[in-house]
Parts: C-alpha cells; structure tokens; sequence
DNA sequence: GCAACTGATTGCAAAATGCAATCGGATTGG
DNA sequence: CCAATCCGATTGCATTTTGCAATCAGTTGC
C-alpha cells in the first residue's frame, strides 16, 4: 500500500504518489470544490469514483501524509478528511497541471475557467490560496487581510459567470 | 488506447494524459537524459521498465501527439522519438514535480540536484530548456545566444559534482 | 419504528501490469 | 561469409489493479 521506491528520483516518487487515476481527483475535489466528506466526494466528482476506489485512496492517502481524519462532531458516524501542508503545497502543480491541459486539450469552458484564474493569478494568487486552505485545514491564521474576496469565491464567481453567461446564449 | 474522457476538466484531462506510472517517465528521460531510442529508453532509466509497457506507452504518446518517430539515417532499424511543442511545454510541469518530490519524499541527493537546479533557475531557466529541446527535437533556431553553456550541460555539470563529492567523503 | 444516510466492505469480472522469452531483420567483427 | 550482437518490438502468462454493483452495520431525523 505504501511507496515502491522504485528509484530516488523526484519526479518519480511524485509519480509513486499520485501516479494513477484517482489520488489527483481527490485532492482536487478537497482543495478546488472544498469537499470533506466521504460522500460529497463519491457523489460531488464528475468523474464518478466508486465507493472502494474511493476508500483504497484516501487510506492511502493518509498513511502517505497528505490528508488527515478526525470525527465530525456533528454527527457520530461522520468522518471530516482534512489536508494536510503537504497536499496543499501541490496547488502549484495543480496550477501548471491545469494550464497545460487548457492549452492541450480537449477541455470544456465551464470547467477551465477556474484554471485560467489561477494560470492569470500566477503565484501570487496560489500563495493566497493555499493560505486560505492552511486556514480552513489546519487552523492556521489567515495572513490575508479581511475583506479580500477568497479564491475560493472568486473561483466560484468566475464559474457561475461562465454558466449563466452560456444559459443566455446556448451555441449547441 | 487513447483517452477516456471521463470529464472535461482540464486536471482530469491532464491525468487521463499521464495519470499511470511510466508516461512521465519516458518523458522525463527524453527531456532530461536526453534519450531518442528505443534501447536507450529500455536500459537507460533507472526505474526498469519492461519492453511490451515501454513499446505501449511510446505508441499511445505518439497517438497523443507528445511524440513522433522517425527512422535514424545512420541506422535502417534505428528509430528515433522526438518531443512535441506538447511534450516541451510539460517542463514547467515538470519542475514544479520534482520541487514538491523534493521536499517532501525521500529523494536521493544525485538525482535530486537537477531538480534542485531547475527550481533555483525558475521560469527563466525553464524558457532556455525549452528553447533547447525545440532547437534538439522539433529543429528550431535557438533564442539563446551562443556561448552561453546549455541548460542540458548545466544539469550534468550539477550532477557529476554531486557524485565526485560523494566519492570523496562517503558518509555511508 | 423506520426510512434515509453515514463511511465503508465484499464479490466478481475485466483490464492493466510485470516479467521472461522470443521474433525477424540489420549491423558489426573477424 | 558467417556468427554474434543489436534493433524495435511482440507474445504468453501469472499477478495485480480497476470498475461496478450489492451490501453492511451504525446513526440520524421524523
């Protein structure tokens, strides 16, 4: 379950981590659609994950160090899945990741949009972010001055601009 | 073969692209070691990729258009691969990789120094590398000005001295 | 009480992977 | 000229991973 350690190479043990289908879509869905819980992420994905994958990823997951658990204390049974500092500096990755696919692609607006934000927010904007996220998933302190919009709404924001924009002008 | 499309997010794009163990792999070897064959590929890496899986992914990259082929004229049987501008413009990707493989995976100091070099270097540096590979593979006049010592180079220079200090003081 | 929901687990078929052996043609050394 | 070697693959086969549907036991809301 744990890591091959095929070679010490970096880009390979990054690829040991998160080399398959799955483990990016889920830290995809935890840090961009803020998603903690188990069925928001089975049922919220638009890829469709099954319920085993989903369990195999985030235990691994967690033994790999990138995601924590602790009881919701809202409700017995439920669980809150929390990133930890390393899987949210992966948002530099996710950011590339994303404006390469959006160069590349076969990609559909709705779902770039956010990518382009952060591709034209560049680091500076990633910093905010993952600021943000240390703040919501660890409970440290946010160095953003208040009143700033959060990323996460102006990821949001962009969104719904596009879908309603598309709903008023249908091209298909 | 090709892709799924299980969505069109770029990130999930993306991974349908090189989410699997051994695609980003062979790209790195391109892109870093420099390696344009098929045995290069077979016996250079370090990671041991079996013939029937190397002689798929090249297939399925080339069908992705990350890869072309073309026959080696010193050699009737010889082919030799070359990186696409796609290819090319996964060095950012892959910096930010081996930055994150780096911090938090047990890489080895040898073959984490180009990744080291890579990341000390910044965008700037990634612009040459692929100013280099465009010049290698797509055969493109090269920007940068003659004289300056390659990127490519750079990266082994880095390397050798890593291996010569270790030599000289083993600390295991 | 009971239906709906919680985070999973089980069983099973299909696909991907890892590994070793091998292929036919091309080249090289003597 | 001929054997050995190298070339980019291909084949067969066992193991592992994946995808999918059904199911689980405990919790909650009504």
């Amino acid at each position: 379950m744990s890591i091959d350690r095929r070679s010490g190479c970096p880009i390979n043990l990054s690829l040991e981590v998160f080399g398959d289908r799955w483990s990016l879509i889920i830290l995809r869905d935890m840090i961009f659609g803020g998603r903690r819980h188990f069925r928001e992420l089975l049922n919220g994905s638009l890829e469709g994950i099954a319920s085993n994958i989903l369990a195999d990823r985030l235990k691994r997951l967690m033994e790999l160090g990138l995601l924590t658990k602790a009881d919701d204390p809202s409700h017995k049974q439920k669980a809150i899945y929390s990133l930890t500092e390393m899987a949210i500096t992966l948002v530099p990755i996710m950011a590339q990741l994303g404006a390469w696919g959006r160069v590349w692609l076969p990609v559909t607006e709705e779902l770039s949009i956010r990518a382009e934000l952060l591709e034209k927010g560049g680091p500076p904007l990633w910093e905010q972010f993952m600021d943000e996220l240390r703040h919501e998933h660890v409970g440290a302190p946010s160095k953003t001055p208040p009143g700033t919009p959060t990323v996460r709404q102006q990821l949001r924001a962009a969104y719904e601009e596009v879908v309603a924009r598309k709903a008023e002008a249908p091209s298909v």
